[in-house]
DNA sequence: TCTGGGGTCCTAGGACCC
DNA sequence: TCTGGGGTCCTAGGACCC
């Protein structure tokens, strides 16, 4: 049977921002998404003070007056690097590791169980991310990734286990789910945890009971897998080799509304530069291109609009100069005045491997040898100095730029941004 | 007034073909 | 004029994740 670790930062964003600002650990701190619109993590403290996941900045501001609570805008960069810097660590730690997400990776551990203790194992990668990187984290151990993923829950929960939850006797686990709610499993959402309650389904023993036929039946063979997930049977493999993208997404809301077609051209083209950097980055050429843009939906007293478009290419491409001009075609034929838009990006899908791409059997146009030397020039110096070179149609004045008010410096990847020691 | 961004997977249904 | 069944491919939309 295989052994899964799940390893998880705890409140990871605002751990991060922590790193640099000791004095503030007694405080309750929250990290705020893009344009300072939601809390996206919370302290401890925070967290008591009843701030919820995802909570509205607006619903929450009396709350964080009358508390002084501290809040950061994200700073994704310095977010990716101290990310880095973990699952290093944990590279060293383990045979094999998958990385989840940015504040998460499961751990192959199977055959390690004759080394000793798995749970002395867990402690022991707890000690050493927070001595390394100075970050903490909640380890769950199971032999699934449904049930390492509830061992991880039951680790952040119960403080007694000092963070660690060795979760492969079947006893232990029923014990767990037992007092786990069904929405709390993984893979287990809004929609249908609702559901599932109405169908006396409502703890995870209950679900992981549940007749997998019925499961598939009355809802889908993704709910079935996790049923057996959580009876131990692994169905989710570990797949420790990420596949490649298929789509890539660039898309902001608007610090201030966007009126005007010349802004929203100034910001399409400065997303589609973004996406176009990725897109390279992936070695990969776009076949589709997609444009969309919509006005504020939660805003049911302003005229509403919104549109998508999309074109597949003659000849694949991952030309910034050629994808922006497409985008901002796809953007004149959906564009319509009297509307405030709120939010707009681009996607880029339908991918070819670019060595491959390039010698298609049926190229109209000749593969443009300079395109591709000029766009691995500008990548070059863009990762010295980010936004030197920048494309004309991104725009000068750039006042639909998102809001970002308590943005902390970039401690660890700008050098004039590095904390100093006084 | 103020409500993130970037992904994946699955399914239902339409278009089209034989 | 009547009008079946089976297959593939594509897309939109729903649901989930962090």
């Amino acid at each position: 049977m295989p052994i899964y670790a799940l390893c998880d930062m705890n409140s990871f964003y605002v751990s991060a921002e922590l790193l640099f600002r000791p004095d503030l650990v007694d405080k309750p701190c929250i990290v705020l998404s893009n344009n300072d619109g939601c809390a996206v993590a919370r302290n401890p403290s925070a967290k008591s003070l009843g701030i919820k996941m995802g909570a509205p900045r607006f619903e929450i501001e009396e709350v964080i007056q009358e508390h002084g609570v501290i809040t950061f805008s994200s700073n994704y960069t310095l977010y990716a690097d101290i990310s880095n810097r973990v699952m290093t660590t944990l590279e060293r730690l383990a045979p094999s590791v998958f990385i989840y997400s940015i504040d998460e990776a499961f751990l192959d551990l199977s055959g390690m169980e004759n080394l000793g203790p798995l749970e002395r194992y867990g402690r022991s990668v707890v000690d050493t991310v927070r001595r390394d990187v100075g970050i903490p984290c909640c380890i769950g151990i199971s032999n699934t990734k449904t049930l390492a993923k509830l061992a991880n829950q039951g680790a952040k929960k119960y403080p007694k286990t000092g963070g660690v939850v060795d979760l492969t006797d079947p006893q232990r686990q029923r014990r767990l789910m037992a007092i786990t709610d069904v929405g709390d499993v993984w893979g287990v959402g809004r929609r249908i945890g609702k559901r599932l309650k109405e169908l006396g389904v409502s703890s995870a023993l209950d679900l992981a009971d549940a007749n997998p036929a019925w499961i598939r039946k009355h809802f889908s063979v993704v709910l079935e897998r996790t049923v057996r997930e959580l009876n131990g049977i692994a169905c989710i493999p570990f797949d420790d080799t990420p596949p490649n993208k298929k789509q890539i997404v660039v898309s902001r809301s608007f610090g201030q509304r966007i009126t005007k077609l010349s802004d929203m051209r100034q910001a399409i083209s400065s997303y589609m530069t973004k996406a176009a950097e990725k897109l390279r980055n992936e070695g990969m050429n776009a076949g589709v291109v997609t444009v969309f843009f919509r006005t504020n939906v939660f805003n049911q007293n302003q005229p509403q609009y919104s549109n998508s478009v999309s074109r597949t290419l003659t000849q694949p491409s991952s030309d910034t100069r050629v994808l922006i001009s497409i985008a901002n075609e796809l953007l004149s034929s959906i564009w319509k005045n009297g509307y405030a838009f709120m939010k707009a990006g681009v996607m880029l899908s339908d991918f070819y491997d670019k060595s491959i791409s390039q010698q298609g059997l049926f190229d109209i146009e000749p593969v443009d040898g300079r395109s591709t030397k000029l766009m691995a020039t500008l990548d070059k110096i863009n990762r010295q100095k980010k936004g030197q070179l920048t494309f004309a149609r991104d725009g000068i004045s750039q006042n639909w730029q998102m809001k970002r008010e308590n943005l902390s410096p970039c401690y660890t990847t700008r050098w004039s941004d590095l904390p100093k020691v006084r």
